[in-house]
DNA sequence: TGTTTATATCCGCATATGCGGATGAATGCA
DNA sequence: TGCATTCATCCGCATATGCGGATATAAACA
């Protein structure tokens, strides 16, 4: 009980739920999440460094790039609630101006790169 | 989408998970909780006045009882995340095995009342 | 009205955790 | 090898929140 509280307790946080929210629509890097949450680098990588440690997300380096998708759930209860995460998280207004800032951000990257 | 961590956080401190696991058996008094968590009075209550201010509970005086039930929830993400914890978090071992302490501390409280 | 019972709230304390700046580590490239 | 980039971790600080004992409140009853 006290792991699933736990579990839960990585979604009580704003930036945590915001971070969530984006990986669902696939894996990003680090600096794609700084752009669209306008937070400092520690505190961004802090808060995935929670998510990882709860068994939220997993993390795959390429090159100078950490990327973070979505963990695949080993219980049941972990399953679903990704599932309700997916359908009602992205239904949110904060959320879809978040995947906007994110789509602008990822635009203006290529150009860079 | 803060006031949407704020409806997670409810979930993220086992006392708190333990007593809506509860009252998914339906509507329960502050002694009942108290018998079952083996918690002081004040930690259960402020608890219960947690989930109340987050929506999670409803309360309702019988004379100097105060009985706690799950609200109707006003959001889909509400009704669907409590779906999923009558579904997954009656499964759990702590769950049923509160149960059991719960049948049992209502089967003796019925003898001495 | 005074007492008992059930519960809510207040209080001080301890700890968890959020924060952002600073520093460290890993990689890529010149 | 030396430097730049990207990210992780460390640090001190501030705050939120958990805790249990003490006190206040509300109802029931003598």
């Amino acid at each position: 009980m006290r792991t699933t509280a736990q579990f839960f307790k990585a979604l009580s946080e704003e930036p945590r739920l915001r971070i969530l929210a984006l990986l669902l629509l696939g894996e990003l890097c680090v600096c794609d999440l700084m752009a669209v949450l306008q937070l400092p680098q520690s505190t961004i990588s802090r808060h995935l460094a929670y998510l990882r440690n709860t068994g939220w997300v997993k993390d795959r380096r390429l090159g100078v790039w950490m990327y973070y998708r979505l963990a695949e759930m080993p219980t049941p209860l972990g399953r679903e609630l990704l599932e309700l995460l997916a359908r009602r998280l992205t239904e949110l207004p904060d959320t879809l101006q978040d995947y906007k800032t994110l789509e602008e951000f990822q635009r203006t990257k290529k150009k860079c790169a």
